[in-house]
DNA sequence: ATGAAAGCGCTAACAA
DNA sequence: TTGTTAGCGCTTTCAT
């Protein structure tokens, strides 16, 4: 049999602690808080004495009595279009980074609309995005615990969002292109369950109908953000018997599929096709031609969700925020006008 | 002014889940913890109470007082090189996926060597990696958190680890490129800071030796698995005044890199430059060329890796275990004998 | 500046 | 099968 102190819990507490730099339990929990009211005397044994005892606080103990909690949730969709997509990855670094500096932890929940995970003991949540999964938000709304969601634009006035104009990037890559001289502008979509995508095909078609261009069905090919459909998407698109002279995809890796299949074809970029992309993904440099595209602040998007989340958490901001932050266009090198312009 | 009952914490109590139940608070804990000893009719009010109330448990709670904990921390170093490989990203996604299904909170750590995070409210501890962070790793040792250690072959008989056999790995796409008559091999490899990248190497170098090939300094680059740094490496070599016949590159996604060069270059591929990966990348198969590759069952590793911590947490498992997995040659088309052959 | 003591919300003997 | 009760390890008044 093992002995009980050998086990995975600490057997010492902070009545160890307090025993052996002789003061109260009150001071070294004092002393754990940073309280300023503890002499410099008193502070050090008890530091002294939680060395030699090796102690660590019960987080549980901590905040079942103080009812304060820095757990920050977060969810992504189990889609993997979404989970291996950089936008996720980018969301994932730039949060995880900044609870692991804000002393957050941070609980990282893969899931699926049927995922019935324990939401019950967190401080905050964050939604990477809301797919079949409006459920969980609702549970979270309901408890009345901060909480974000990141890629969605939400009307409801109680939800608090971090979106980006994706309208209004999808338009900027469609002006660009028009501008360039092009008409014949195909789009190859996201994933039509994100919101994100949604609008960006609006953009799109709002974008040629305001300039008075056809919208042709035959241009717009739907996929789930994975290179392997962008790889058929963009081999549709080149054989159709007036190929488009440009295209806007909804993401740079899909745009990198693309640019692949055209070369492959024999085509030149950006003289023969021109692509626009979406994300600012760093791999789009390394391409054989660098890829013009739509940037997101990603970054940006994660921090200011973390952020938001912990001064909720503490008491410093009460109001349900709603932030669109600006898409920008990054000029690269594979846009240029069409032939015979 | 929003009412008190509507702020964060759970105002409603097991307690008073048992006065609208009419019974005691042990039984609703009964019920709550799915005990069979709980007559149905008091099952049935109980659950009716708690629906009513909208009552969750508090996990602090009964965290402090049954002293388990379902918690899982993750911990992948912040490495750029690291987080943003296919293997980290597989890991995270299955390790994920299978801590949702059997209910387990997965804590996520994004750590560099510095991090002082919260380790000690969880239950166990995944390390993705060792790089510069093991006083983490003895942290956990010290307080006999269940704890595992992929991608690491640790000596030390106390730590439970998972890897592949890397060296072995290496072997096997030395052996093959041998095998077809190769002699001019070389080797872009990955971070040296992981035990990986350096056993990869290792068995290049021993299998070239075995086989009475030189090893040539000019043949090895040494990379931080970046597409950047893999582009760099292949430039270098092809433009050598003897260029390999053959690359081994420690990774799918640097080895993709090192096809676009050659082929930009106007070589052929396999016929003027034969290449091998490691991971077995999804999107290698993309590529021009459908690359030759070393795969590793990382899903595996990651269930693995829940499954051996789920089963300690649980009193199911006690020993420290030490698992090795073979990787696979995957043959596809990036290879073949060398010209001239 | 410090200590005593009352919980925080739950689990788990133990008793009934 | 159910209820009573003593903690779990800490925070936080309230005195002192």
């Amino acid at each position: 049999m093992v002995k009980e102190e050998d086990t995975v819990k600490n057997r010492v507490s902070i009545r160890d602690v307090a025993k052996r730099a002789g003061v109260s339990i009150a001071t070294v929990s004092r002393v754990i808080n940073r309280s300023p009211s503890v002499k410099k005397k008193n502070r050090e044994k008890v530091l002294e004495a939680i060395r030699q005892l090796n102690f660590v606080p019960s987080v549980s103990a901590q905040r079942l009595a103080s009812g304060r909690n820095n757990v920050v949730a977060l969810i992504i969709p189990r889609y993997e279009g979404i989970f291996y997509s950089f936008y996720a990855l980018e969301l994932l670094r730039g949060i995880g980074t900044l609870c692991d500096s804000l002393k957050l932890d941070l609980l990282l929940h893969l899931a699926n609309g049927r995922s019935n995970f324990n939401l019950s003991g967190i401080g905050a949540a964050i939604f990477a995005d809301i797919i079949g999964n409006r459920h969980q938000l609702d549970f979270i709304l309901e408890r009345n615990i901060p909480c974000v969601v990141i890629n969605n634009y939400f009307n409801e006035d109680n939800v608090s969002c971090i979106a980006i104009d994706n309208f209004k990037g999808a338009q900027m890559a469609v002006e660009y292109l028009i501008g360039l001289g092009h008409f014949k502008i195909a789009h190859i979509t996201g994933d039509l369950v994100t919101q994100a995508a949604q609008q960006r095909l609006e953009g799109y078609k709002s974008t040629l109908k305001n300039r008075g261009l056809s919208i042709e069905d035959d241009y717009i090919i739907k996929t789930d953000y994975s290179r392997g459909q962008a790889l058929q998407a963009a081999e549709k698109l080149l054989s159709l018997k007036y190929p488009p002279t440009a295209i806007f995809v909804a993401s740079d890796s899909m745009a990198l599929e693309v640019m692949n299949v055209a070369l492959e074809k024999g085509l030149k970029i950006p003289q023969d096709l021109s692509i626009v992309g979406f994300d600012d993904n760093p791999s789009a440099l390394y391409g054989k031609v660098s890829l013009t595209t739509i940037k997101q602040p990603l970054i940006k998007m994660a921090e200011e969700a973390v952020k938001y989340v912990d001064a909720v958490m503490k008491g410093k901001e009460t109001s349900v925020k709603k932030m669109v932050l600006s898409p920008e266009l990054i000029i690269r090198d594979s846009c240029c006008p069409p032939k015979n312009f």
